[in-house]
RNA sequence: GGGGUCGUAGUUCAGUUGGUUAGAACGCCGGCCUGUCAAGCCGGAGGUCGCGAGUUCAAAUCUCGUCGGCCCCGCCA
């Protein structure tokens, strides 16, 4: 840290910065009162301010002022500005754990700048504290060392991507805030136009066609560092607004937006933890994943993979099995080596996940010692279909099989859980681990199960693989897109697409999902008409910044990575967002209330 | 929209089968103290048991509702 640049009219030096080397020279210092020991004839202040630490030594008979009076006024998080010499502390004093440890600065003046309430929970890590009062009180929480760091690491984060994505010739150009509304998707935050009756903008919930049409431009390669909203549920990795690293470019094709953004995590992991990633990145279609892994977004920091074990029970006693089989659906399982000890309660435990994700329950199968096998339904099914499971499976001796019945959509769902819940049981998760997969080849489209409309997978631009396209419209759950995510110990961190820059395969997307060329034509007319203006071939991706940070910060919410987030309900506890307004402002903005409270 | 879990002092928590004046630690306030660093010692203050009903002679404790924090399902092109 420059101290130079660091010095202001309040200070000439910070509370992290003073060493040994710095012995005697007359500093002052602007902090908190972080802690304080007050001895009566001698009192320590612990000093503290964004870079640091510094003790401050306050001593009856060697200050040129009268101290006394002003240093035992001192509580915690006064903001003081504190005028004295810097001296190496005392032998057997020296504190190892503090940077500045080594020194400590002898006080000849002291101002109180500030005054502070007593802090409602204490700032020095020691102790956990409820998040609702950490959010509400968010100014002294992000005080703290932690979240201090996080904010920083996050800072790193972005200038890294800043600079790399400048160094190969991307502009950094924004979109706008206010949008016109786009009803697919996620839902829209809607702006009252008050300019225009009855109407609303939508707050973005991507720059997804504006950096297309930037596209159109000739800008070529755009990136921005963008706000988007989605007035969806919250969960810990998601939030109402959030921000991406937004990517666009033109002339390329997916290994080209590949090696961007593999270059892209490159230089945020070296830039901020000194981290080498080794890319490329390990490649997988979604069908392969959704089949090893029920997910398209597995964690890769353990095995654990899925098997098919409906030829195992092809013909057995147990007719609820039979009857999947018969109807399409597949017995798939997973083997857990070496769990063949687990106890009834924690085999319950293993149960009641899988109910809670929305089956009828799992079976297991314990091969022991002796190759003898133990199941849940072990008075129903012969021990040779055990053995055929076992085999297939590849489990053996001491080991414990789970598995569960039905259309891959739903064993898919559970197994990709219990996959989840047994690696953290069986401790099999490597926290110093990072495995990226690109997972590609997503379906174009999906199927509502209960409406049977298709909707895209990704969003309706899209590009469909062109070996594909002559079943967009027989069948249309068939044709793959050009379409990638970026997934990262589990966590999906960016995904991206080719999109379709040709007028007529963009209406017969649209015409697939159902939306006539009115509709069409209404809601991205001006979409399709820009590309009737010479549209290059693009794609792009958009990391998920938040969660990014969150990874680089080892924490597993990105409410630690965003200074003001919002509760689980969506509400800001700390300024009590979202408010009521004036009937008067509401009038001005064409609107009436209907739901009083 | 649904499920789980939690809500007691400023904070983190304990609180038995429903039964006397709801406790502890830390923090806070006061005093003592010249080498501490989560300082120490002595003393003190501090409670709408989230809120509202109900059951009961009696509710922090039981029941119902409600609000809020966190996690999950649905949702998140």
């Amino acid at each position: 840290m420059d101290s130079q640049k660091l010095q202001t009219q309040y200070r000439t030096d910070t509370c992290g910065g003073l060493r040994k080397e710095d012995d005697g020279r007359e500093v002052t210092l602007v902090g908190w009162v972080f802690r304080w020991r007050d001895h009566g004839g001698i009192v320590f202040i612990d000093m503290r301010d964004r870079y640091g630490v510094t003790q401050i030594v306050f001593d009856r008979n060697s200050a040129e002022q009268d101290i006394d009076s002003l240093a035992h006024k001192l509580r915690s998080e006064f903001v003081i500005q504190v005028k004295g010499q810097v001296r190496p502390r005392p032998e057997g004093t020296v504190n190892e754990s503090l940077p500045t440890g080594e020194v400590e600065v002898s006080a000849t003046h002291l101002e109180i700048i500030s005054e502070s309430e007593n802090p409602p929970f204490r700032l020095d890590d020691k102790g956990e504290v409820g998040e609702d009062i950490r959010l509400q009180y968010r100014y002294l929480d992000l005080r703290r060392e932690e979240l201090q760091r996080y904010i920083r690491i996050r800072h790193d984060a972005v200038i890294a991507a800043r600079k790399y994505m400048d160094t190969l010739s991307f502009l950094d150009i924004e979109t706008p805030i206010l949008c016109k509304p786009t009803p697919e998707g996620a839902r829209d935050f809607l702006v009252p136009a008050r300019m225009h009756p009855g109407k609303f903008y939508a707050l973005p919930q991507s720059p997804q066609i504006y950096k297309q049409i930037l596209m159109v431009s000739g800008f070529d390669r755009y990136y921005q560092i963008a706000r988007c909203f989605r007035d969806e549920a919250l969960r810990a990795d998601r939030q109402l607004e959030f921000t991406q690293i937004d990517i666009e470019m033109s002339f390329i094709d997916e290994d080209d937006i590949i090696k961007v953004t593999e270059g892209l995590m490159e230089t945020i992991y070296r830039q901020t933890l000194g981290i080498e990633l080794k890319p490329p990145f390990v490649r997988m279609g979604y069908d392969e994943c959704m089949e090893l892994y029920g997910i398209d977004r597995p964690d890769l920091r353990y095995d654990l993979q899925i098997k098919d074990l409906s030829d195992a029970f092809r013909g057995c006693e147990f007719r609820v099995f039979n009857q999947i089989l018969d109807t399409g659906g597949r017995i798939r399982g997973i083997v857990v080596p070496g769990a063949a000890g687990y106890s009834r309660k924690e085999l319950d435990d293993i149960n009641a996940v899988a109910v809670d994700m929305g089956s009828k329950g799992c079976v297991w199968q314990r091969v022991g010692g002796g190759g003898e096998h133990d199941s849940s339904i072990k008075n129903i099914v012969s021990q040779p279909y055990f053995d055929k499971a076992a085999e297939l499976a590849g489990a053996s001796r001491g080991d414990l099989l789970v598995f569960v019945g039905g259309p891959d959509s739903l064993t898919s769902k559970v197994l990709a859980r219990l996959r989840q819940y047994l690696a953290a049981r069986e401790g099999l998760i490597d926290k110093n681990k990072l495995s990226f997969l690109w997972v590609t080849d997503f379906p174009l489209f999906e199927r509502d199960e209960a409406t049977g409309a298709l909707s895209s997978s990704h969003h309706p631009f899209t590009s469909p693989h062109p070996e594909d396209l002559d079943k967009l419209e027989s069948e249309p759950e068939k044709v793959r897109s050009r379409a990638y995510d970026i997934v990262l110990n589990g966590y999906e961190i960016g995904g991206g697409s080719i999109r379709i820059h040709n007028p007529d395969v963009q209406r017969r997307i649209f015409r697939a999902l159902g939306i006539s060329d009115e509709q069409a034509e209404y809601k991205f007319g001006f979409l399709l008409k820009a590309f009737q203006y010479g549209a290059p071939p693009h794609g792009g991706i958009a990391m998920g910044m938040d969660r990014v940070a969150m990874l680089l910060c080892g924490t597993d919410s990105i409410r630690d990575v965003i200074p003001f987030p919002k509760s689980s309900k969506a509400s800001g506890l700390m300024e009590d967002a979202p408010a009521m307004v004036e009937e008067k402002e509401l009038l001005e903005l064409h609107i009436r209330k209907i739901v009083k409270k």
